[in-house]
DNA sequence: TGTACATCAGTGAACGCGCGTTCACTGATGTAC
DNA sequence: TGTACATCAGTGAACGCGCGTTCACTGATGTAC
């Protein structure tokens, strides 16, 4: 017997979902990538430990929800972005606000942790397939190169990409996860350096097609 | 009485300091940042947990020795460079052979670890020495960046350094790291395409001043 | 409308493991007289 | 040269804590007849 879809139990099944990932991610803000625990959630939460395993395969599953989500999220604050300076600043603003956030997207995974999930690829194209509705053209100079980009295009389904629109949407890309990743560390805080003006002079050099 | 300098136990200190922080970065190579374990480490040495307090104040403590390692050892390999393309060349290999001390240098702490001891930001500063011997000339056309630039360079002992130059240096450092930072998560390599290929792409970039 | 039943959220104990760190101690070894 | 002593590497037990996960189970609750 399937169960029925939007019954009470299921309601509240998802409400418990969401209320299990709100502390993870709270925590993971708090006490940074492997302050994840299952049990602490679960202490949080005012529950025994197993008891989170009714709503999650275990501590992976719940882990790639989270990135998926965040994925998810950070595409649609960039959709909010009409040009190439605005979608930049909503980039760079989402991860300011949400270091952790970033760092489960873009930098090492926990321990143990296998990233093979399909869905894991489908949302990092979606959100560079808004990066492309601003991106302009960057010429590689390169056969090889192109033929790498527009193979890229096709398996992921963005159809017919110019190579060069390619190689500047990831150019940018690149560039501001530079950035971003060492304002979020610290770095530029640590030299002094006001990260905003930094931006600003990195944007105008990409929007200028540098 | 003070230990005599260079006597036998000294020797034999300082051998098995060496030891413990060859295995402790073997066991960050293995397992990713937060594998680092006092008592595995001690387990691989053949010694009880303890013992490794004769050689370290504790984890911390050998946190901070392997990062300033890092930095010293990531600084001489750029020294091998003459012009921005072979250093940019010779930084991406040392972070391509050692990922794990990459991260060590310009990702998050692990959890718990308080990184402000000053001989770090000295050697910070020592990187970027060896990276403004390259570097060219890029002006902000911000008066505020620029008065940060210069601050920056007196604060650090770097001399009377033109801002411009500080801000080829940084941007370069920025644009550098954004790409080997993915390269090294493997974002490029699951986009199927060449980083050689994007490197030389973003290092000639540089080189010309863009 | 009432009752029997299937469903399922949650518990508590347990497993086996790991962590950093302290402590009192043993025993070997270099050193000073 | 021989001996007494200070130094110090290393041990093993312990502390208190945390982890993910399994298991058999209780008890409430929605559902079907």
């Amino acid at each position: 017997v399937a169960p029925q879809a939007g019954g009470i139990r299921d309601r509240f099944r998802a409400q418990m979902r969401q209320e299990v990932k709100d502390l993870a991610l709270r925590q993971l803000a708090t006490g940074g990538p492997q302050a994840l625990s299952v049990n602490a959630i679960a202490k949080d939460l005012g529950v025994s430990g197993p008891a989170l395993y009714r709503y999650f395969d275990g501590r992976d599953a719940l882990l790639t929800e989270l990135i998926l989500d965040a994925y998810a999220d950070l595409t649609a604050a960039m959709t909010a972005g009409t040009d190439l300076r605005s979608l930049a600043a909503a980039y760079r603003a989402w991860a300011l606000a949400q270091p952790h956030r970033y760092r489960l997207l873009f930098a090492a995974p926990l321990p143990g942790y296998d990233a093979h999930d399909p869905r894991l690829v489908a949302a990092s194209t979606e959100a560079m397939r808004v990066l492309l509705t601003v991106a302009g053209a960057r010429d590689s100079g390169d056969r090889d190169l192109d033929e790498q980009l527009e193979a890229w295009a096709r398996s992921r389904g963005l159809g017919d990409l110019a190579p060069s629109r390619a190689l500047d949407a990831i150019t940018g890309w690149s560039r501001l996860h530079g950035l971003v990743s060492l304002e979020i560390e610290g770095n530029w805080a640590s030299m002094g350096l006001d990260p905003d003006l930094l931006f600003t002079r990195e944007v105008d050099a990409l929007s200028s097609g540098r």
